[in-house]
DNA sequence: GTATTTTTTGCAAAAAAGTTGCAAATTTAG
DNA sequence: CTAAATTTGCAACTTTTTTGCAAAAAATAC
């Protein structure tokens, strides 16, 4: 159940299981990544304030990470709390969809990380396009 | 002369060249990628309103990109106006370097993008990991 | 389960970031 | 050089994010 990840997650830091985190925690784990807007709007219930601060901290723990999205970010679990993946955003209607694993892509990462002699942890991949909708009305 | 790339950019688009918008340039096209904030601080006889419109007016024309480095996002000139390239940011320093050009990454970029019937028009790339220096202190 | 301690929440207020309308100034075109 | 068109700076404004603190909820100790 979805719940004890969170849960186990949040204990494993010390840190209190509630419900504002517990919906949160549920709300990214059903979506495609979103604002911080639309994160505080689909939780009418919890606070801005909250919403900003469980945020934060999920970050510091590695449950939530920010995608940059063109002058906008939007958050999503991070790699450790569902699939690996990049994903292609639309530039004209904003719509983000994951696009498939490729396992080339990545090993060629690791390896452009280490010809600079870094020690490769993490990575983001981004590509914008036009989506099969506005390709058509373009 | 590197007015002259600036000039011929924005005469091609049928937009004034003025003082603001070569300063502007002049910032972006000597600096590591820059946050808005450096950008309006490092010209304070610029209005922040002028460096927003400016900005914008760059990014419509593909003058410059908005890319992630760590948790902010930072401006630089897009790949017409610099070598296409990607970083790889220090977790632990937060410095940022280059990444080698890789056509094979490229070329499967496209190809990942086709599969979700979207038409790719750029993107982006951010390692992250430790570098070399930070690698032997931790 | 209840009492006590610790942590977290919601609210109000404020700071920071980004946007808009418009008159004055600058740039372009003739 | 002049007139027309575009751009700038300013002030006011909206939106986004942060802060302090009392009340509420969760964790811990009994």
């Amino acid at each position: 159940m979805s719940t004890s990840v969170i849960e186990q997650a949040l204990k494993q830091h010390h840190v209190s299981l509630t419900k504002p985190r517990k919906q949160i925690y549920e709300v990214l784990s059903h979506n495609e990544p979103l604002t911080m807007q639309e994160l505080i709007t689909s939780l009418p219930q919890i606070d801005k304030t909250t919403a900003y601060r469980t945020v934060a901290l999920f970050e510091s723990l590695g449950i939530v990470q920010r995608l940059q999205i063109g002058w906008k970010y939007k958050l999503e679990l991070s790699n450790q709390y569902q699939d690996h993946h990049h994903h292609i955003t639309c530039l004209q209607c904003g719509q983000t969809v994951a696009l498939p694993e490729d396992e080339v892509i990545e090993e060629r990462l690791l390896a452009l990380a280490a010809v600079q002699g870094f020690e490769p942890k993490d990575h983001q991949l981004e590509v914008r396009g036009l989506c099969p909708a506005c390709r058509q009305s373009a």
